[in-house]
DNA sequence: AACCCGGGGAT
DNA sequence: ATCCCAGGGTT
């Protein structure tokens, strides 16, 4: 059953699979790790045009690490899983600094740069260096929950050590990089999470949950997920055509991105009305302000969160004195990186304040 | 072990 | 709405 998987799915590789990416067969593991950061959680065309920025404005580590942050961030902007980029950063800083430049070669190395953890410590290690240790991705959880009939949660420890035990007995030591590189095709290609290609697939006279039809059960997850509505409301405030943003550090969403003076709140307000809230005459207590408008209300759907965010533009009548939060040139905001809801707000210019 | 972290496409 | 995407880090 092994035996003839691997073969039919390389078999597969070499007869139908037309998938082609930028970074599939290259062997610089810089360029390698790169997209893999890049795809963690993240849907290949969604990916690739961020794939293409980096790698130009960035062609080597050494570029990537002489990188001011605030620049790299800036062209992560819109990615999401902002602490990829940080820790990206970092393990660039890593390479130059203690593996003098050199992107180190064995998966034990590799796993200790930042970011990199099981799954993009063997995807490099096999890409780059044809060592053999096999990946274990969402691909891979689906294509052998399916095809060994496995019920054991994917989303488990039990089922990671199980899963990530047979993914690796599976491995041609040999060929890991085509190897890796097929299963995650095919689980992409044929193996879908919806609607796979079971009529078309090599693999099905064996796959346990096709003969069982439980291809639709399998993989299981055990996590649920919970939505909390969030409501944001910020206070675009201006003088003398300056802006005032901050970074955000707390441990929260968008950290390390920027962002306008915010309150929230617990619960939807009318705009209208904010002046009147505590929160905001704590903010706004010495500034004397006119109100130049209220944006309608932007919404955006996360993973775990929906927020609701609302832009309350002000002038101040003289110079504020606001702690943790900086003047910046209206012109100026695009080498600053902003949240999706921030930069929709940016670009709508309806208000024609920006 | 449980929880947190974005944005977007498909259904 | 819900799921899921070439997952990893923190608590």
């Amino acid at each position: 059953m092994k035996k003839f998987f691997t073969e039919q799915l390389l078999a597969w590789n070499q007869e139908q699979n037309t998938r082609t990416m930028p970074w599939k067969g290259i062997k610089d593991p810089y360029k390698i790790w790169l997209s893999e950061i890049i795809l963690q959680q993240t849907r290949v065309e969604q990916g690739l045009p961020y794939y293409e920025q980096f790698t130009t404005a960035y062609p080597t580590v050494q570029h990537l690490a002489a990188a001011p942050e605030e620049e790299v961030f800036r062209m992560w902007q819109g990615l999401g899983y902002y602490a990829r980029c940080k820790n990206m950063l970092a393990a660039a800083r890593q390479i130059v600094d203690t593996f003098q430049g050199q992107y180190p070669d064995t998966h034990e190395q590799i796993q200790t740069l930042k970011g990199i953890g099981p799954y993009t410590a063997a995807a490099i290690a096999s890409f780059a260096f044809n060592s053999p240790h096999a990946v274990l991705d969402g691909n891979v959880f689906r294509v052998l929950a399916r095809y060994f009939g496995i019920h054991t949660p994917v989303d488990s420890t039990a089922g990671k050590k199980e899963f990530a035990a047979l993914a690796q007995s599976l491995l041609p030591a040999n060929q890991s990089a085509v190897y890796n590189q097929s299963i995650m095709d095919f689980g992409a290609v044929v193996c879908k999470p919806q609607q796979p290609a079971c009529l078309q697939c090599p693999l099905s006279a064996k796959c346990v949950a096709f003969k069982q039809q439980l291809v639709a059960q399998l993989p299981v997850k055990t996590k649920k997920l919970v939505i909390k509505k969030r409501y944001f409301y910020y206070i675009v405030l201006e003088y003398k055509d300056q802006v005032y943003i901050r970074k955000r550090t707390e441990n929260d969403i968008w950290q390390n991105l920027h962002e306008f003076i915010l309150i929230e709140m617990p619960g939807p307000i009318n705009a209208n009305e904010l002046e009147a809230y505590t929160a905001f005459k704590e903010v706004m207590h010495n500034i004397p302000y006119t109100v130049q408008g209220i944006s309608p209300a932007f919404k955006q759907q996360l993973t775990h969160q929906t927020i609701y965010s609302q832009f309350i533009l002000l002038t101040a009548a003289k110079a504020p004195e606001l702690a943790h939060y900086m003047a910046v040139p209206r012109a100026r905001l695009n080498s600053y990186a902003f949240p999706k809801t921030i930069t929709d707000f940016l670009q709508n210019k309806s208000l024609g304040l920006f």
